[in-house]
DNA sequence: ATCCAACTTGTCACCGGTGACATAGGTGGC
DNA sequence: GCCACCTATGTCACCGGTGACAAGTTGGAT
C-alpha cells in the first residue's frame, strides 16, 4: 500500500533513514527510530519485497518444483524444505509440473524467471540441460530422482537396494513369483526400483518372468485392475512388491475385494496407516522428510559456500520396515500356494 | 542471466521492441521478430518477472497460506487451487504458517509483501483485521475457516452439519456414550465440528458428558493415549467421532492395540486406504480438492470482476461415507456393550 | 498530389528500495 | 586548536521491463 518514502514523510526523515529502520542499522537515533516506527504503524507500511529484490538482483526465495504438491510423499518433502527455508527467512516457491515432463521446462523457468536464490526440483523430463545456464547464478538441488544433462546436486533415496531388499525378503520367505507393479518407466525411480527387483530375482538364482511385472499403473484404478489381472493369471504371483505408495493404494484393496490378503504386500514407500492395515503390508521407508531437510541443508550450504566441495549425489538408505504378517516363519512356498 | 537490452542490442533493436517480442504485440515486423526471436534462443533469455511485475504494481501470482502443506488435507486443497491459477498463468506462491497463530501475520505479510494479485488463506490466528488495508489491492479467499475481524470470501466444509449427521447416525445405530476427539478448540473447525456433535446429542435427547469430550490431541500419539484413556474410564464410550484426520490416524491404531475394534469409528475427513481398514471408519468426506477449486475459482472471479456482488461465504455439503460396519443392523446398545 | 490511418520502431521516465557516496555534528587525542 | 574518526542523516543513481508518447514509414483513399 504505502511506500517507504510516504512513511518517510510521515515521520519527517528522508527514506533511506526508513530504509535503515527497515534494515535494523546502527547508524539511526533512538529518537528517529521512534518516529520512523510510528510511522510505519500508522501507515501499516509493509515493504515491497519486489522492489528490494529487485534492486539487489536475487531473491532470497527458493523456489521447489515436484510432480505434485498433493502426494503426500512430496508434501512432506516440501514441508521440511520449508521449514529449514523458513529458520533462514526465505520465502518457498511451489510449483507443481505434473508427470509427463511437457511442463518441465516452463514451470521451472516460470519460477527461475523470479530470480530466486536456489531451486529444489524434481526432474519429470528426460533433460535438465535447459538450467546449464542458471547453475552460475543460483544453487539447485535435484531430489527423489537425479537430473540428466546437467552437474548438480541431487538426494535420492537408495531405489535400487531398497527394492533389492524388498524383494530379497519376500524370497526368503519361501515366495518364488514375486510381481512388481508401477507407474511407468518413464519415472526413473520406478525404473531404478524395477532394477533392484531383478537383481534380487536374479540373486536368487530364480528365472525372470516379464509376466509378473506390471507397468502403467498411473492411475489408483489402474493399479487396481492390474492387480486383479496379475492373480487371475494362470501362473499367479503369490507375493507383491509395489513400486509406489499411488500404486500401493490401488494393490491393497484389489487384494482384499479378491479375498487374496494371503499375498503378502510390500510397498515402496510408507504411508499413514499402514500398519493398521491387516494384514499390514511390510513397507520401505524412504523418508521424505529427511531427503527434504538433506536437500534444503544442502542447497543452503552452496548459498552460504558457494565454493566449498561437495559430493553431488546423496543416496540415502532406506529402511525395510517389517510387519507381524511378514515376519512369522517363511510362508509355504509360493508354487504351492499359486496351485490352490 | 541476460537481460532484455542484451538481447535488444544483438538482435540490432530497441529493448521496447524485444518487449514486444516477449509480449506478443501486433505491431512487430516478421523479419524484425525473427531476428529477435533468434537473439532471445541464443542467450537464452529468460524474463525477469521481478523487474515486470515491479513496474506494473503488482504480481500476477496468488499466494497460498495454510497450517502445514503436508497435512493430506490441505495439500490436496493447495493442489486444486495451483491447477486452477496454472491454467491461468498465475504462479502459485505456498507458506506454512503452523497451527499457533503467532505467525499468521509474519507469515502472510511476507507474501503480500510480494505485491500478489490475491490469497487464499486458512486463518490460524484469532484476527485477520491486519488483512484490512490490503483488501483494496487484492483478492482474498479463505478456507477451511471462517476469517474473524474482516469481511472476505470464505470457502468451508459444513463443519456443524456434517458432525452433527455423524453423531447421530451413531445415535440411530443404537449408541448412547459416543466419545468426541479433538485437536483442540483453538482450531475453529473443531470448535464447529464439536458443536455439531454437541446438537445431535441434545436432539437425541441425550444428556452431554464432558467426560466423553478429549481435546488437545494435537499429536498422533496424544490421540491414541486420549483414546486409550477414555476406553479405560469407569463408563467407558461405544463409539467414537474423530473431528479430524490427524486425530484419527491415532485412534485407529489405539482401538486395534486395545482390541476394541467392536467400538465404531466415524472420522471427519476421509483419507487414503480408509475404507481398506478393518473395521473400516465411517468418514465425513469434505472433499478438499473441491474446497480449493471453489477458493480458486472465486478468487479469480473477484480478480476479474471486482465490482461483482457475491455471496461471501460459501459452506460446501460434506458426504457422510458409509461402511460396511456401520450400515449392519445397529449394533447392541451401547450401554450394553458399555458394561462388558 | 495530399492527407489520414494504420503500422513499425524508438525514447525516456518510472516503479520503490538500496548501495555508493557525500555531508555534517560530535568526541577525543595530541 | 586541529585533525582523525565515529555517528547520524541525506542525495542520487540504479536494478530491468514497460507505459506514455513521439516519430518515421507505408499505403490507400480523396
Amino acid at each position: 500500500m504505502s511506500t517507504m518514502r510516504e512513511v518517510a514523510a510521515l515521520a519527517g526523515v528522508s527514506g533511506k533513514t526508513v530504509s535503515r529502520v527497515m534494515r535494523n542499522d546502527r547508524y539511526v537515533s533512538e529518537e528517529v527510530r521512534g518516529r520512523v516506527e510510528r510511522a510505519i504503524a500508522e501507515l501499516r507500511y509493509v515493504p515491497n519485497v519486489l522492489a528490494r529484490t529487485f534492486r539487489s538482483g536475487s531473491d532470497n526465495a527458493i523456489g521447489v518444483a515436484v510432480p505434485d504438491i498433493s502426494d503426500p510423499f512430496f508434501a512432506a518433502a516440501i514441508h521440511a524444505v520449508e521449514a529449514i527455508a523458513r529458520a533462514r527467512g526465505s520465502a518457498v516457491i511451489v510449483t507443481s509440473l505434473g508427470d509427463d515432463g511437457a511442463h518441465e521446462r516452463a514451470g521451472v523457468e516460470a519460477l527461475l524467471g523470479r530470480q530466486l536464490a536456489g531451486l529444489v526440483s524434481t526432474p519429470v523430463s528426460r533433460d535438465q540441460s535447459y538450467l546449464e545456464p542458471w547453475l552460475s547464478r543460483m544453487a539447485v538441488v535435484f531430489i527423489d530422482r537425479p537430473p540428466t544433462g546437467i552437474k548438480a546436486d541431487s538426494v535420492i533415496a537408495d531405489d535400487v537396494g531398497g527394492a533389492r531388499n524388498a524383494t530379497a525378503h519376500l524370497v526368503r520367505h519361501g515366495h518364488r513369483r514375486i510381481a512388481f507393479i508401477g507407474d511407468t518407466l518413464e519415472i526413473a525411480t520406478v525404473a531404478r526400483r524395477l532394477k533392484g527387483y531383478q537383481k534380487a530375482i536374479a540373486e536368487a538364482g530364480l528365472s525372470y518372468d516379464p509376466q509378473l511385472v506390471a507397468l502403467e499403473a498411473t492411475q489408483k484404478n489402474t493399479a487396481r485392475e492390474l492387480t486383479l489381472k496379475l492373480l487371475a493369471a494362470p501362473d499367479p504371483p503369490t507375493a507383491i512388491f509395489s513400486s509406489t505408495v499411488r500404486c500401493s493404494i490401488g494393490v491393497v484393496p484389489a487384494l482384499q475385494s479378491a479375498d487374496r490378503t494371503d499375498v503378502p504386500l510390500i510397498s515402496f514407500g510408507d504411508f499413514p496407516l499402514a500398519m493398521s492395515l491387516r494384514p499390514a503390508p511390510t513397507v520401505v521407508d524412504h523418508d521424505p522428510g529427511r531427503i527434504g531437510r538433506v536437500a534444503a541443508t544442502r542447497l543452503f550450504e552452496r548459498l552460504d559456500h558457494p565454493r566449498r566441495r561437495l559430493k553431488r549425489h546423496v543416496v540415502l538408505p532406506v529402511d525395510l520396515v517389517l510387519q507381524a504378517a511378514c515376519c512369522g516363519p517363511p510362508a509355504a512356498t509360493g508354487t504351492e500356494l499359486a496351485a490352490t
